[in-house]
DNA sequence: ATGGATTTGTCCGTATGTATG
DNA sequence: TCATACATACGGACAAATCCA
């Protein structure tokens, strides 16, 4: 502790030898002083030397501290003569030094699962974060700092939407060109551009029943006919959707949520036949179409035919990571011209993270994707197989299983004189997370009242492989012991 | 090469040893066969131990093939029976082709400008890359892969919009709790979000003319009536607001774009009232609001009056980098509980990356976001003072300025024989680029048509402090060297 | 019609080359 | 370098469907 006099005012300044630099410490310290009016304007600072060596230091970390100051107008220099305080002492502009808000997360209060079937939910600890930590340092070190943070370009950046079509092309079957790729961070600002894209077309879309209903929602919210149609064992009902009259479909051919139905290539052609014929168009939602477990992967159904009327939409949340943003559709080449209005009409931004965008095309382009990708498969596999397995062995006969095969989710059937709704109640009370199918169906109100058919959807991406086991064993203790079936 | 009877066909396949798997042959194979319609609907594939022997390979291959097929919908099973064609061969449909699109990106052609004016550039090169970097590396590291890479909070996450609320207080004057901060990547998609809340509220918006018409076309869009009010010099006509009926009312109050006129408090004061009085909400844009070069900063409109019914929209592209993709919008309370319903409705996500997000928080908390705010403003209000010297000895009593004193830009004005248009197409001819303000104006046609003064944006952030003495010469060179005036 | 033989889809254990770490 | 695990392929077993004397 060393006292050194600034201008008239004695002043106590405290070094410690802490991992802070020297020159940090003077700067924060000098920065709090200014700012509290401590040190008037146009005060001189001592000269570098002489606080050198008042404080027993070398002039450096003097000179970095004052030339901090500088950059940020603190202080102002006049050469061969000075430095002097530049702050105005009498505006009352409180620095950030201590905040009133808590620093960490205010606490929520939510349920601790200690079985969490949630659909959404997976091991992220296989991330290579490593790898991914490399890439982007590498990615700010090699490109120039300008062109890392100026504005990208609102589709996507170039080299992305390269490997995007060239993954989706491998890995999907999607056939189709970079530009036709459109980059976003959720699939939120996706949907919305797609709807209006749309308008012009229709104004009625038929969506599939049960579905996620993010979907239907967007488009209600647009102002849009959306009509259900219910999902046979084969997919969405053709004939109900011919008579529908309606302008698109919303359908997800490769595992559709929750049935887990997988279209067959017959259907898939009817429905591109559909589209041709009545100059409607197809959104399909691909959000899992990586993950097939027995047998090759089904290809997607835009690249059956070579311009299809498809709107392909995929991601990485499944793949990699929610927490990355990337999504990304690809549109019909009929589109592009509505799609580049839009965008400079909206003055449209992309709303995926440039750096992130970059990283992501080095992941890409260095195949850890790819070998990410076929170890999450395998590991999800063993999952898989624990999950039914388990159900196999303590539901017994009680239950069904089905939409298997593919994904991150099943579903499980069983009848039960309690509702849905209690029994998720029930199994919530037992620390087991796990949903109903109710919120994915459009239902005539009253139709499946009558029946004591329950269904409900298993996500296994969240759960350790070896806890599968003891989650379904106390599920079915506590659904099948709850009441004598 | 072997000949394989199926059904009454003959039919050839060629089973080579290449490195594609037996199976992958014989799917494809077949695939072929069946989607070129060379096989029927309905017929009978040979059995697996069957076809297993005449190929004389071991059954597997074809159990695996055949599975596949099944999978996609080419075959059905009839259990202890056979496998049998699913294909309507009348529809003739080609299959995917290899489509061939360059790898690489495609070259783009755009204009070289040796002098850059347009407002949204920056230099980039004083981001501290370093201290992002290794800010990015910690938060990777000290938090746990799983909550790193999951969904966050819709909303954005909890530690950064206290940090946020903490820096919009200190910084702008900001009145807001963590609660009512959201969390965005671009204007767009928080607009888009501002233009459904406040559907309930009412159809119509009054704007600023001129202004950036990116946030009329976002209301326009969504069937809003848009009602363009003179910007005088003291901010947005009060009269014509209050006589136009508008619901809402958007405004830019500490640096208007781009006239640049700042709002006065008496003004502020009667558009708060104007807000309560009417049960409108205004929406007040601050882009800049950070970056005033003279004088104290001008606190921002919602913090003037407790629970003013202000959205207020700030975001880090100009303080920081736009690449990062953090805006942010603060909402009046009484507008959270329509957000919260909403964003469970649509089911929103968060369109910032996680990743960002985290890393920001603690750019934030260790003051480095402060500290590039300070040195940003000392290093813009030298181009700025810079510039307009530049104009004035290059342009002399040619030109007016206006709307100087903060923000990345200013206005010249000048009266001149050619359009703006010409104007700016002879600037660029030059090398230099900027913007005639024509773009900002929603005129009645004709308006302007009579005079001949010509107004442009000039941006100041984008050049080299000592290039920009030089643009302006020949700038003022190449417009009032064109025509004697 | 019928019962036994045969065919057939399906399932399972295992061997081998190869890629991964 | 070595161990592991996976994709691919093989041979065999089971039970239901089909066929046939």
């Amino acid at each position: 502790m060393k006292q050194v006099p600034v201008n008239q005012t004695e002043v106590t300044l405290l070094l410690d030898d802490s991992s802070v630099p020297l020159y940090v410490q003077l700067y924060r310290y000098m920065k709090q002083q200014i700012s509290a009016g401590h040190w008037l304007h146009a005060s001189r600072l001592p000269s570098v030397r002489r606080l050198a060596e008042l404080l027993g230091i070398s002039t450096t970390p003097i000179e970095m501290a004052y030339q901090q100051l500088l950059a940020e107008g603190f202080i102002a220099s006049k050469p061969r003569s000075g430095y002097f305080v530049q702050w105005l002492a009498d505006v009352p502009f409180a620095l950030p030094v201590e905040s009133a808000y808590p620093k960490g997360p205010i606490l929520k209060r939510h349920h601790y699962f200690k079985y969490d079937f949630h659909m959404s939910k997976n091991e992220y600890e296989y991330f290579p974060m490593t790898e991914w930590r490399k890439a982007y340092n590498r990615c700010l070190q090699e490109n120039s700092t300008a062109d890392m943070l100026f504005y990208g370009d609102p589709q996507g950046e170039e080299g992305l939407r390269c490997q995007i079509a060239n993954y989706a092309k491998h890995f999907r079957g999607v056939a189709c060109t970079p530009e036709q790729v459109i980059i976003g961070s959720d699939p939120f600002p996706l949907l919305d551009l797609i709807s209006r894209l749309l308008l012009p077309y229709g104004k009625s879309i038929a969506v599939e029943n049960p579905c996620y209903p993010q979907q239907p929602e967007v488009f209600r919210q647009k102002g849009y006919d959306v009509i259900p149609i219910p999902v046979l064992e084969d997919g969405i009902s053709q004939h109900e959707l011919q008579s529908s009259g309606a302008a698109f479909v919303t359908v997800s051919p490769s595992h559709q949520f929750p049935t887990g139905v997988i279209m067959p290539i017959s259907r898939r052609l009817a429905l591109l036949q559909w589209a041709q014929e009545t100059g409607g168009f197809i959104i399909e939602d691909d959000a899992d179409g990586e993950f097939r477990y027995y047998g090759r992967p089904i290809p997607s159904l835009q690249g059956l035919m070579p311009d299809s009327r498809v709107i392909y939409l995929g991601g990485f949340s499944q793949v990699l990571s929610p927490a990355l943003g990337v999504k990304y559709m690809i549109l019909p080449k009929v589109l592009l011209p509505d799609y580049h209005r839009l965008k400079f009409q909206l003055f449209l931004d992309c709303t995926a993270s440039k750096l992130n965008q970059m990283t992501l095309e080095r992941f890409l382009r260095e195949g850890y994707v790819e070998r990410h990708l076929r170890k999450m498969r395998m590991i999800l596999r063993r999952k898989h197989d624990r999950l039914i397995g388990s159900i196999q062995r303590h539901f017994g006969e009680h239950a069904q299983i089905s939409g298997t095969g593919s994904g991150f989710h099943l579903m499980l059937h069983l009848n039960h004189p309690l509702s849905e709704e209690d029994l998720q109640t029930l199994a919530e009370a037992r620390g087991i997370r796990v949903s109903s199918a109710a919120y994915t169906r459009m239902l005539p109100a009253n139709e499946q009242s009558g029946s004591d058919r329950r269904s409900f959807i298993l996500g296994f991406g969240g759960l350790k492989e070896d806890e599968i086991e003891a989650g379904i064993e106390r599920l079915a203790d506590c659904w099948l012991g709850a009441v004598s079936l």
